[in-house]
DNA sequence: GTCTATAGCTTGATAGAC
DNA sequence: GTCTATCAAGCTATAGAC
């Protein structure tokens, strides 16, 4: 049922999510948008209504399959786990491999679209809204599950310690070339691999370290 | 030595901080900033030459003051180890708690400046450039730190757990309300006195992981 | 659906009076 | 040092021809 413009559609959004992800909603016009798509600037405005718009219908069209597969992974670790705890590392490789195999192997379109996702977690003013709104029932679930694969850790716990891996998980797909002038190139942000064998490791043992701080209170 | 203008200078730093904070670079004009410094819009142009020379005027401003109390918070923790190798937990508290400690009791500038590092560390355009400017000596000597607490672990292992530290830290100061929102009001953003106590166990644990985990390769 | 043309504003920056 | 006045450029958004 593919409609006559459709394709008018994704050029836009292509270019959009491309410039969006590079300089920040307020870094692109229309224009720019509209010239890198090879499109009339009307039209920008013909499909989406607004700039604003354009911006939000870039961020929710991945959005939904993501979550899918994410769910559908952590599914999975549930089922293996049948009736015991889940593994709490396979949770959190659960909840980040869907992304950093995307962004490592799904093309310069998921490139973009996970680094604007972490401008737009790290921003005042869309961070709380935005992120909560496409991506909240999903980490909900994920949270049940850690819950369960830690039992007896005090909800707070478990709250900060997801605060702490969205910012590690989030500031890898900005992939602003920091570690590599840091390392002097023996690391590399575009190397998600190495984040993919790491991060879960990292995440986990943070996780069970909160947890034991907690039950050595008095 | 204060000279006539220095107030006018600092009026505008202060606007430009505040707002560039809550909407970033291109989300700010010139001349809102000057509105709400209660100045002449030519005075921006006449102190600064240019927006982006404001803008870098702004983060560097707090820059300098704030790596000097970081490196002394390290010295004090070396200076007590003596000759042993410092406490990984207590060097990650030298690294972030002047931060969080400035960020939750230094006033409202404080805040807006560490929202502004939020936005900048997760901008492809800008996060490698700037934050490697700022930050990196400071960075290469807690770096160091952490090699002597943690012998034995490969200098690569060392520098991807120092990205998601970064991650998890920067995070935290754009204070987004996510966490409010996904908490259900558990937990709260501004409550930096929360994060203070969980982020040196949480990422020590990190580090520690990443290094068991290389040591069990065959 | 696509284009031209343009309305109506705002932008960063500066020249020059005081 | 501070202000008024203004420039040239660029902005989002839309009306209307095709």
């Amino acid at each position: 049922m593919a409609k006559r413009g459709d394709a008018t559609r994704k050029k836009i959004q292509d270019a959009a999510e491309e410039l969006f992800a590079a300089r920040g909603f307020y870094g692109v016009t229309v224009r720019e948008i509209t010239r890198l798509a090879g499109v009339d600037t009307a039209l920008a405005n013909y499909y989406f209504g607004s700039k604003k718009n354009l911006f939000d219908s870039v961020l929710l069209r991945r959005a939904e399959g993501l979550n899918e597969a994410r769910l559908k992974a952590l599914e999975d670790v549930e089922r293996e786990a049948g009736d015991n705890p889940p593994d709490l590392e396979r949770v959190i490789d659960a909840f980040t491999h869907p992304l950093l195999d995307r962004s490592e192997r799904g093309g310069p379109e998921w490139k973009s679209y996970f680094a604007l996702i972490a401008q737009v977690n790290n921003s005042p003013e869309w961070g709380g809204r935005m992120m909560t709104e496409y991506f909240d029932p999903l980490v909900r679930r994920f949270i049940a599950a850690i819950k369960r694969a830690l039992p007896n850790t005090p909800d707070e716990e478990i709250y900060w310690a997801y605060h702490f891996l969205s910012g590690a998980l989030v500031l890898t797909f900005a992939e602003t070339g920091r570690i590599d002038n840091l390392s002097d190139g023996l690391c590399r942000s575009s190397d998600l691999e190495s984040v993919h064998r790491r991060l879960p490791p990292f995440i986990a043992a943070g996780f069970r370290a909160l947890k034991e701080r907690d039950n050595e209170k008095p």
